[in-house]
DNA sequence: TTCAAAACAAGAATGATTACGAATTAAATT
DNA sequence: AATTTAATTCGTAATCATTCTTGTTTTGAA
C-alpha cells in the first residue's frame, strides 16, 4: 500500500486529508515494522511541534478500522504497521529487538483438525517471536 | 498443578508461604480460565480487606516466572491462569464473554513449513478468540 | 467565499501497573 | 520460646499509556 492508495481508500469514506494523517502515513510507508505510538508522536512533533496524542490515537485507530493499518500488543503497548494487503490474511514474525516483521504465510487455522464444535470462532492470533537475521 | 504442589515449588526456591498468596493460588486452582489481576484483588480483599496492587502484581508475576501460572493480555489487561501442565505445550480458545479457556493441542510451529533461516525464534503466540458453548 | 463537518490542540481524567519506605511476618537459628 | 533476618506485605504515591472534554482550526464541497 502506498501513500497515494491509502488517502485515495480514506478520501473515498469521506475523510479528508490532513497533513498530520498524511505525515502518519508516511511514517509507516516507509518502515515495515510494528511502532509504538508515543514512536509515532515523536515522529510528527518534528514538523508540527504541537500534535497532541489525541490526534495520534484518532488516526492510529481509524487507519486500523479501515485496514490500512494493523495493530498488536508488544510489552504492554500498542504497536501499528502498515497491512500488507498484497498478501491477504497473513501472520507475522516479530524481531523483539528492532521490531521488524516479516509476513508468514502460513496460517494454522488451515491445518488445525482440533474439535471446536459448538465453538463460535471470532478470530486468532499467531506471532512467532525472536531476533531477525540483522539482530541476532 | 495443585495448591500443595505449587507451594512446594515455590518453598524449593527460597519463597515463602503467606496466606495472601495462598488465597491468590487458590483461586486459579478453582477456576479453568484467565483472570484479570483487579478481579485477583477483589476477591483477596474479602479475606484480607487490606492487601494491595502490589502484593498481586508481584504475586502473580512471581507465579508466572515460576511458571505456575501463565500469562496473555486481553483486551488491555494482563490475563492469568492456572500452567496446565499436564498438557505440556499448548494453546488455548479463549471465550471473549465469560474468559473460560479450552486448550488446543495443536501447535502450529509442527506445521510450518515458512522459510526463517537466520531468524532465531524465541517464542509463539497462538489464541484462538470467540464464544464458549455457553456463551454463545 | 462561505459553511458544516471533520479534525485538531491542550490539558485533564482514567485506569492499569509499578515503585517505595515503613511495618509485619515466616521460618531458620539460637 | 525468644531471636534473627530476609521475605513479604501495607499504604500510598508515582508513572505510563490511553481516553475524554472542550474549545478552536482546517478541510473540501457548494
Amino acid at each position: 500500500m502506498n501513500l497515494e492508495t491509502a488517502i485515495q481508500k480514506l478520501r473515498e469514506k469521506g475523510y479528508k486529508k490532513t497533513r498530520q494523517r498524511e505525515r502518519i502515513l508516511e511514517i509507516f510507508v516507509n518502515q515495515d515494522q510494528y511502532i509504538a505510538a508515543k514512536t509515532i508522536l515523536k515522529e510528527i512533533q518534528e514538523d508540527f511541534p504541537s500534535v497532541s496524542y489525541d490526534t495520534i490515537y484518532r488516526n492510529l485507530y481509524l487507519l486500523t478500522d479501515e485496514e490500512i493499518l494493523e495493530a498488536t500488543e508488544l510489552s504492554g503497548e500498542k504497536h501499528f504497521r502498515l497491512g500488507c494487503d498484497t498478501h491477504g490474511h497473513h501472520h507475522h514474525f516479530i524481531c523483539t529487538d528492532c521490531g521488524k516483521t516479516k509476513p508468514i504465510d502460513f496460517c494454522p487455522m488451515e491445518s488445525i483438525n482440533e474439535n471446536l464444535q459448538g465453538y463460535d470462532i471470532e478470530n486468532h492470533k499467531f506471532e512467532i517471536y525472536g531476533k531477525c537475521p540483522v539482530c541476532h
